[in-house]
DNA sequence: TTTTTTGAAATATGTAACACTTTTCAAAAA
DNA sequence: TTTTTGAAAAGTGTTACATATTTCAAAAAA
């Protein structure tokens, strides 16, 4: 027997699926499929960036007070490809804010300027090390007065092997 | 003219494509298409981590000193839906690794503990404060000595936003 | 009349299939 | 021996399709 026919507004709505959205198929490589899945479905990683000392009640993402929206992939990691990750050890880096423990990320397709925060290997051995270039004469500056600064000669066994570019410190 | 006919190891090479790999197709939501074809292209954000202090030459992926590959987004955010970012201002907090301009990573779905750092409003101002609890009394904590503790009763305009997980810090 | 059941309609979703592109290499031509 | 050529094999974006899911008005039952 038949029930209905032809009728107004019957049928699933649109936007019901779980995106609330449409969908087309892009091709993933198949080692990829599950954290892109991951990366869709339960994870929406483009997060509000609120500014701070707000006035008013608290910003919503309607608020003005929307910054914009960040994925922290895409804001710390400029180049993939030539970026690694170290944890520090001890505390000789606080005058840099970088403390114990922390994840420091680096990209080793950045060039070391005066100032910058490097990974330096010195004698075989990983360190962190500020990095200062004057008078043609390049240092490695541990922020820590217990070490002295090691000035890079040719033929040195020291070598640069990335800049820092942000340290995340977990509270 | 005939050029060829069957001939084994003729044509493109299995694994030829950019991903190295087979690929197949997903469905994306098409405001996302964008963001993952990145993702997937030109970005391979599991980045390796290294345990620091290693004592021989520079660790490569294939060493033993590799601890891991870490992606920032799981690795700091363990519920996108309730976390947001905001920047530090001021100086008041770097005694809790807080520094101007550092990204706070808060997770608005966490409990506050004795301890933990949180993002506060106090009459309707946003700010990052420790939060203490002991003897059944709530206290938010700057850790700056111009401001003294406030004491959180019932009916104050006081609101606890969230707790702040992480602070990523860009040199 | 009111409530429950039902099935056609409309959309979602995973994947096969396709049209087209790209790459490779042995055979033909130079 | 070197260069040209085109069939073969695989990559890639998109369409198409089979199936699943969801919704709601009509039919049936109470």
């Amino acid at each position: 027997m038949s029930r209905g026919g032809k009728r107004q507004g019957a049928g699933r709505p649109k936007g019901a699926g779980p995106y609330g959205e449409e969908t087309k198929p892009v091709r993933i490589p198949v080692s990829q499929v599950d954290r892109v899945r991951r990366f869709i479905r339960n994870r929406e990683y483009a997060l509000p960036l609120f500014a701070c000392r707000v006035s008013a009640g608290f910003p919503s993402p309607a608020d003005d007070y929307l910054e914009g929206s960040l994925d922290l992939n895409e804001h710390l990691v400029r180049e993939p490809a030539a970026t690694f990750f170290v944890r520090a050890r001890g505390d000789s880096m606080t005058g840099a804010g970088i403390h114990d423990g922390d994840l420091l990320i680096v990209d080793r397709s950045r060039q070391a300027k005066d100032g910058s925060v490097v990974i330096a290997s010195i004698n075989g051995e990983l360190s962190v090390k500020r990095y200062a270039c004057s008078n043609g004469q390049a240092r490695l500056m541990p922020e820590n007065p217990a070490y002295s600064p090691i000035i890079l000669n040719e033929g040195d066994d020291a070598r640069l092997w990335g800049v820092v570019t942000s340290v995340v410190h977990r509270l």
